[in-house]
DNA sequence: AGATCTAGTTGACGTTGCTATCTAGTCGAT
DNA sequence: ATCGACTAGATAGCAACGTCAACTAGATCT
């Protein structure tokens, strides 16, 4: 089913915050170069909905800027030039270190969540 | 070890987003009622360090707000009185619906960032 | 009286995803 | 030739919410 609820869509913008980047940069990390355009693809089809160019533009300018992944105009295939990315080998280092972190942070709410279920779900 | 680097520390006030809120009624849901002062602890003792009054006060007042819970002054055990939440039968539907959504979008996550760090570890 | 712990409130602030709108290149159909 | 449709990117304004900082106030102990 790939129709969520409202309430479940309204909360993945929230999710979304500070997971976001570090999406892109697994992307980035998994794709070896892409850009925007593709990223929105890419991420839509590991089951990130929704994504806006609004979104991601910023969010890669941001990322550039932070040195975390680096840019370069290409000709398109068929269509206008496309920014293509790579990650950086800052950006690996922020990827590793704040993956695990996150790991380790929805493993807590996991238990949490689940605890307060499987107790009261009855 | 308690003490987390700053990037993981800086990160986490945004990974709470449209989370926080679950994990407190999750939290009321498991402890059948309980008030601002102790969630915290509770939440600390769960591994969500670092939370403030300031973040979880106001969060409190949204649930009620929403309906999601309730709320009745009583006498404090030595100290000002303290003002318990108890989860409403609409909380806990929205826990359960949104745990849910949660444990959905935390898994694509961590397979995107799983697959990026293994595949790319080297 | 002062300090400390408990308990809660509030206003200002910053980050960041979303909305909406804009430019612009390519291609197929009318 | 023109009109969509798709590709590709940029950007201004908005809103939500966790944080910071400062405050009130009760209880207890020295």
């Amino acid at each position: 089913m790939v129709t969520e609820d409202r309430a479940t869509a309204d909360r993945q913008t929230q999710w979304l915050r500070g997971v976001l980047d570090l999406a892109v940069l697994a992307t980035l990390q998994s794709a070896g170069t892409s850009y925007g355009y593709a990223l929105i693809q890419s991420l839509t089809e590991a089951g990130i909905l929704d994504l806006k160019g609004g979104t991601i533009y910023p969010l890669l300018a941001r990322l550039e800027q932070e040195g975390l992944v680096s840019s370069e105009w290409r000709a398109g295939h068929g269509g206008p030039g496309r920014k293509y990315f790579t990650i950086t080998a800052t950006g690996r280092e922020v990827l590793i270190r704040s993956a695990a972190g996150w790991t380790d942070f929805s493993a807590r709410i996991g238990s949490i969540l689940g605890g307060a279920l499987s107790r009261g779900g009855r």
